[in-house]
DNA sequence: GGACAAAGTCCATAATCTGGACTAACTTGC
DNA sequence: GCAAGTTAGTCCAGATTATGGACTTTGTCC
């Protein structure tokens, strides 16, 4: 299967990848969450090329996860900001912090720190459940086939 | 920078990102999740090449996220099961299957619904703070530096 | 004995990424 | 006023990585 195919899968952790699943487009809208907003400024702390930074920003902007505003005509030069959409990734992305928190972070402790100020502490991400707001382990877990995605049945089948 | 070069940044998204963030390796670890246990079984869901399933397997388990189980021998032949460590990343793929959910569902509504055992509901996951319990956004949260990441504060002092 | 399966490896071709050069239109220093 | 620097790009040749198909090994099924 090419990648560009994922996005006809009926699977949404293939649809969401095929946006963001590429080996830079996390760590872009990680710096955008913390609070970059420009092409150099982006470009300075990935070191990535500047054909891939601006085939994804455009990307992104195409599918609505952030959009472009100009701040200086002649040239024309746009900041660029993470819209709803690209903020509903904020989970994503502190997952991913917490994990290599936890599995790869040196003597020094964790490179950044979170601070929550609604209550005021430094804080890990948990996953808790929308129904009854208790935290939630894969165990406790079953997913549930809906319509349209007859991959699941044979997974769910299992090979044990 | 090349791709193998983000597991020296210290930035524990881009270190997470340096194990899990190619393109296929996320989805790789959604079969793992659903109940996929060997080989073919992932290749036919997925439809990626051998090459590259193999390639990512190997990667993983000498990263310690899955293990294999030898089910026989002559020839010898592996299940894949996920360790602790890649248990860890059930929240990031929860989270983008909520992201696919929310804005790539088709008429039919997801694919693949959750159901939480322990209060019997099907949910969808939400990010509470360790210390309050409490639901977070990104608007309630700040950064800090920790040691040792001398970017965030370029970042920190951002370009608005 | 022949066909089939499972889990790989190997390799030529195709797709993608990189790094450097180039551009446009300012701004700053001298 | 003019050279040098900055920003946000585009373009291209060469390097890297992925793909798909063939091949292998050992075993089971008919």
């Amino acid at each position: 299967m090419k990648w560009h195919e994922l996005s006809e899968q009926h699977c949404s952790v293939a649809r969401s990848l095929a946006v963001v699943g590429d080996r830079w487009t996390l760590l872009i809208l990680r710096d955008l969450f913390l609070g970059a907003r420009r092409f150099e400024t982006i470009r300075d702390s990935l070191g990535l090329s500047r054909t891939i930074l601006a085939e994804r920003l455009s990307l992104l902007e195409a599918e609505g996860v952030l959009r472009r505003k100009p701040y200086q005509e002649k040239p024309l030069r746009h900041e660029y900001h993470l819209t709803g959409k690209g903020i509903d990734l904020y989970p994503v992305i502190m997952f991913l912090l917490r994990w290599g928190d936890r599995y790869y972070a040196g003597d020094q402790g964790p490179p950044v720190v979170q601070h929550h100020l609604a209550c005021g502490h430094d804080f890990t991400p948990e996953l808790h459940c929308s129904e009854c707001g208790e935290p939630v382990s894969p165990f406790e877990t079953r997913p549930r086939a809906g319509e349209g995605f007859p991959q699941l049945a044979a997974l769910l089948s299992p090979d044990d």
